[in-house]
DNA sequence: ATGCATCCTGTAGTGACTACAGGAGCAAGC
DNA sequence: GCTTGCTCCTGTAGTCACTACAGGATGCAT
């Protein structure tokens, strides 16, 4: 069997586009495993660790929430994760999407029609400081 | 003339629904106005204040970032401020809306479809997991 | 062996709050 | 006038997910 090869935190960093303190950082709270280290201390990482943390920075991307990364990743790794259970999280995900979707149509529909009424309109009020001045949420 | 009405700190906070802790902090970092002082001490609000921390708040809620929000306030207060203004602020922000509205969408449809796919498929693969295992954005 | 890049730890900073400790103010009842 | 109890004060530290820096050690090539 060959030897896996041997990577430098910097390496890492430069592969995976996440930065060498957040990779420290990662591996403080538990997000990527503890790696080997070298007898001098420095941290050597293998290819699993790349696959790894882009794995986490795919899903951080992807609007995961760093508990929702865990979680996926308690449930064995990438590779061998449960199907059923990953799909869960990723459903829940999507209706978290989904709601900040409706809420933000919402808020796009009122300011726009606020600005629109403000247009053009050289009267004393101002529809978008009226806007604001409302109390409690539409 | 009459004397304003005279509301302490907690009164504000059960009146706007603003956090006291909360209220100080916007004081600091100049979101809200100092208030003057009782001889032992304690601020002294009136209702000009409950309605700038209204306005703060609703502020807030739309989305506005505290930034933007000291950007309104420094035209002169809720009441004052340039129209014109506000309007490009809020246009500003309506933009960025937008484009996260844009952002959300391509995420939705990329989680549903693989979510999709996932579904009562007995497969050794995960579609789910395979897509977080895939790295650089879309 | 010397220079230089890279790495290490530990600490502190960010933003927008929130929480708490320890002390002081104030109004009411007795 | 004194005590009770609530509200308020300041200052500091915590949160989350990172990021940044200081000061020192390592590792590798020359």
């Amino acid at each position: 069997m060959r030897v896996e090869e041997s990577i430098a935190i910097g390496e890492l960093s430069r592969r995976t586009g996440v930065n060498i303190e957040t990779i420290r950082y990662f591996e403080r709270v538990g997000v990527l495993a503890t790696p080997p280290r070298t007898s001098g201390g420095r941290r050597v990482y293998g290819t699993g660790h790349v696959r790894a943390l882009g794995f986490v920075r795919r899903a951080r991307e992807l609007g995961f929430s760093p508990a929702e990364v865990r979680a996926i990743l308690s449930l064995g790794g990438s590779a061998q994760a449960s199907c059923s259970e990953v799909r869960e999280i990723a459903a829940h995900h999507l209706e978290r999407v989904r709601a900040k979707m409706e809420d933000l149509a919402q808020l796009e529909s009122l300011l726009a029609a606020t600005i629109d009424r403000c247009e053009g309109d050289g009267a004393a009020r101002c529809a978008v400081i009226d806007l604001l001045n409302q109390h409690s949420t539409a």
